[in-house]
DNA sequence: ATTTTAATTGAAGTAGAATTCAATTATTGT
DNA sequence: ACAATAATTGAATTCTACTTCAATTAAAAT
């Protein structure tokens, strides 16, 4: 045992002599405070930004917040540049993700953006403006 | 004239037939709102949210929060699923996202999270967890 | 009833992004 | 001076997601 101990001390030697010392320990405590989040919440954060993150459906997002009251798809469509069927797949992406609602109304589908648009768009907006 | 007028007049009646009345102006109206925020600054926008919307890279960014210190390449090594050069093309967006700022030391080189970063994390998690 | 308008759906092609591989730079240790 | 370690770079490949097309549903007008 002896040998076993001897090996292990050089082993965590070398280790501390790596890119930073008491390394191990902490690394495995900020994994787990990652954990405090769980696999569930993480994806849906993840699908959140990915609805965001794209010029279309970030627009969509931005005039629908910016108008602060529901607007029908063929209002929306004067603003982005997809075909009817582009749109309704975005539209469709972003109620998936939390960001607008939708609403049938007779005729037409109206849509408006969640709070949690408003907030995010908030928040990036003033992380972006003083840099 | 009298034609051209009684024309005009029926085309407006059938705009307003459409999905909302008094339509036109409040569209122009949300445009100019949206316009208040220079292309220079959408596009920065939606490269922040590129850049974090990405399982690799927002892990990355989670654990550099949650570390709230500067973590070397070979610590965050550990906690991705990628090769190392997979790993250094990630950062390399975040830090041209502004979401993580690097430095070197030594033989290493070590990232830390931005403020902006910090900010983003708070608010999604804080708008996915309540609702 | 039939036609028109508003919007959605699923399939298919394409463009762009994510990852890896191989080679390279830079720093430290021997 | 040379070997080893840490990390980056650019090219090549693989994979995913955006958009469009064609067909379909649903409501309203004729």
């Amino acid at each position: 045992m002896a040998q076993t101990t001897e090996r292990l001390r050089r082993y965590l030697d070398d280790e501390l002599d790596d890119c930073r010392s008491e390394d191990v320990k902490r690394r495995l405590d900020e994994l787990a405070t990652l954990a405090t989040l769980t696999d569930e919440q993480i994806e849906t954060e993840l699908g959140v930004l990915s609805a965001l993150a794209n010029e279309t459906r970030y627009t969509l997002v931005r005039v629908l917040v910016a108008a602060g009251e529901e607007l029908c798809v063929c209002e929306l469509n004067a603003v982005v540049d997809v075909t009817e069927s582009g749109l309704s797949h975005a539209l469709s992406e972003l109620v998936d993700a939390g960001l607008v609602d939708g609403r049938k109304d007779g005729r037409w589908k109206k849509y408006r953006a969640t709070n949690r648009a408003v907030a995010l768009l908030t928040v990036l907006d003033g992380s972006v403006t003083d840099e």
